[in-house]
DNA sequence: ATGAAAGCGCTAACAG
DNA sequence: CTGTTAGCGCTTTCAT
């Protein structure tokens, strides 16, 4: 049987009637009170403070989203809250959020796109004013029409989906979106490369679908191409974006691959594996090889050499991300497009990894 | 006005009601094709979905949590999501979550207590499961005390607080709490230095009064007294968890502080600080100064040499705390008692910075 | 197997 | 300045 709202139960928690009963006035006074945004005698505002007080008020978020105020969430969902590349971006997301009194809920893929579909649908049932999918994405025809329908649906509700770091839906699909000049960044540290005499670079690294990937070996091979510097299919060599699998293919290679003397891992966590296999195998970096990464996270500082590498605004894309999608919560009148983008720039950091190419080829 | 809920409103979001009517069936009906939890005439059944599928019709969370569902929600509140200590634990929260079909709300405190209380508070509101607070903590009575009166709070709702690694509130709280062999840990990494000959030991970092600091300390000197080692003030020098922290430090002693031939780092992070300055001074790591830290984080594999550290299996930590909060959501008869507790223990992982003492002393 | 109707806790007209 | 009251969208008896 349902329980009733027999005031003797111990267990059930107060409610606005209780506090109103208690302080002698009407619920509407209460619920003045508890939004000071509405005049409230200041005598009969401290009943009511005390009365919440003693009952161990505390107001019901939900009762209070379903009569019709936002309930201030924004959602995000990533990979993996330890990656840094993702941690960065949803700590950018949290203060942002923060900022403007929400909370935010925060899910994990695993990298399964079908979570994050799941996930999505989760967030909109809580009614998320935002909720922000990060990170590089596969092409998929289903996947994509799949999260087109649900930018669809959050937008027919007032809510957005924010597009963080990935290749826009195409037109139907009203989303925001914060990139970073991905290929623009892959072209700098390439460039950067090739100025120290590298011609012989191998890509390392990074799902060979990804959009991430993609944009990032399109940037590395405009600035091969550039100075006319043929492109070699062996050098070019992706696969996941783990340290293991740097530590892996790099060792590999080293054993029975194609001479290069630099090396472009796809992001820091796999320079940081290639790093140990060079190491294990007797190479100097960067006096017998060169070596970058991309991203710019904390541990390219810890190598040693430390990591030249490319910088991207992490925590700034997640900031604007949530700014894009809720910025609109003021203006009335005015809708904002639906569909608002923004791209960030990206810039090498210069450490110790990279040096001139030696005179002669540094691996036979 | 209040906007009315004209069918012909395009803006509106699908409701039970409309799905009813579209359906020609009653909202109970919809509702029991929503839950599965009760039989509906397969025809009936399908009906109900395809009319669902064309008004995009997504089922309203905060509705249903009023309505007296659990709302499958945990909260959690950590410092800093990009630090991987309360990353790694974030993420065990985030798994065991999901598992229960749970979603999780992650704030950021930036160490500030009062925004800690705040976020209690902005979680009681939405009425999770439970809410788990993560990291030492100091002792400070009104604190103290407001964290238990939430707890209490929580409680009385049928929610949970629940402490992960850090010390218990008092008699008076029930709350539910995940701890680690903290002070065994600093004993047995300490032991190690001792056993490897070193008894000039600096111990580096942490807040002070942090309840992690003391634990750690507290370890640090029971294997000192131990072994008979007379405990000198000046080789205790706390002060914070950053690298930066590390680095300055370390920097600072070596040029006018005390004598000793291995740095104990509060954490992970301080030592590669202080791997840094001493590197700088020209001292090398474990030839010269042995180094060990703490937490076991991605990092300390990453430096060089490895580092030698206590490991923590946080994000266990993290799936136990959630575990331990919302077991009890199945059985319905029997209360667990109030207050669980649960201790996860620690070990040494010995690595390549700590060598036995030099025969005379590496510092003068 | 299905429907009618009573809440769940709160907010916001509207009326004093 | 304060009270009355009608929902918000869903679940759940209780009937049928």
């Amino acid at each position: 049987m349902r329980r009733q709202s027999t005031a003797a139960d111990g267990q059930r928690r107060a409610t606005v009637t209780d506090v109103a009963r208690r302080a002698g006035v009407s619920t509407a006074t209460v619920s003045r009170v508890l939004n000071r945004n509405y005049p409230v005698a200041e005598a009969t505002r401290e009943r009511v403070e005390s009365a919440m007080r003693e009952l161990g008020y505390v107001v019901n978020a939900h009762a209070r989203a379903l009569a019709g105020v936002s309930n201030r969430t924004v959602g995000i969902i990533v990979n993996e809250v330890i990656d840094p590349f993702y941690a960065y971006i949803a700590r950018g997301v949290e203060r942002e959020a923060a900022l403007g009194g929400r909370l935010c809920l925060v899910c994990c893929t695993q990298g399964d796109p079908q979570r994050e579909l799941a996930f999505i649908d989760l967030m909109h049932e809580r009614r998320a004013d935002a909720v922000v999918v990060v990170g590089g994405s596969i092409a998929d025809r289903g996947y994509t029409s799949e999260l087109a329908r649900r930018a669809r649906e959050l937008d027919a509700g007032g809510s957005k989906l924010v597009l963080c770091g990935r290749p826009p839906l195409g037109e139907a699909a009203p989303t925001a979106a914060v990139e970073y000049d991905n290929e623009g960044g892959a072209f700098a540290i390439t460039d950067h490369l090739l100025m120290q005499g590298h011609e012989r670079i191998l890509y390392l690294g990074g799902p060979p679908k990804l959009s991430t990937t993609r944009d990032r070996l399109a940037g590395h091979r405009r600035a091969l191409e550039l100075r006319g510097i043929a492109i070699d299919p062996e050098l070019s060599q992706p696969g996941a974006f783990s340290r293991n699998f740097g530590y892996r293919r790099m060792a590999e290679l080293l054993r029975d691959g194609p001479e290069f003397t630099a090396v472009f891992a796809a992001n820091d966590v796999v320079a940081a594996g290639a790093a140990q296999a060079l190491e294990e195998a007797g190479l100097r970096v960067p006096k017998d090889i060169s070596l970058v990464g991309y991203d710019d996270i904390p541990v390219a500082q810890e190598l040693r050499p430390r990591l030249t590498t490319v910088h991207v605004p992490l925590e700034e894309m997640g900031r604007q991300a949530v700014r894009l999608a809720v910025s609109g919560g003021d203006e009335d009148d005015w809708r904002e497009p639906t569909t608002g983008a923004l791209r960030l720039g990206t810039h090498i950091v210069v450490r110790d990894s990279v040096a001139p190419r030696a005179g002669r080829a540094s691996r036979m």
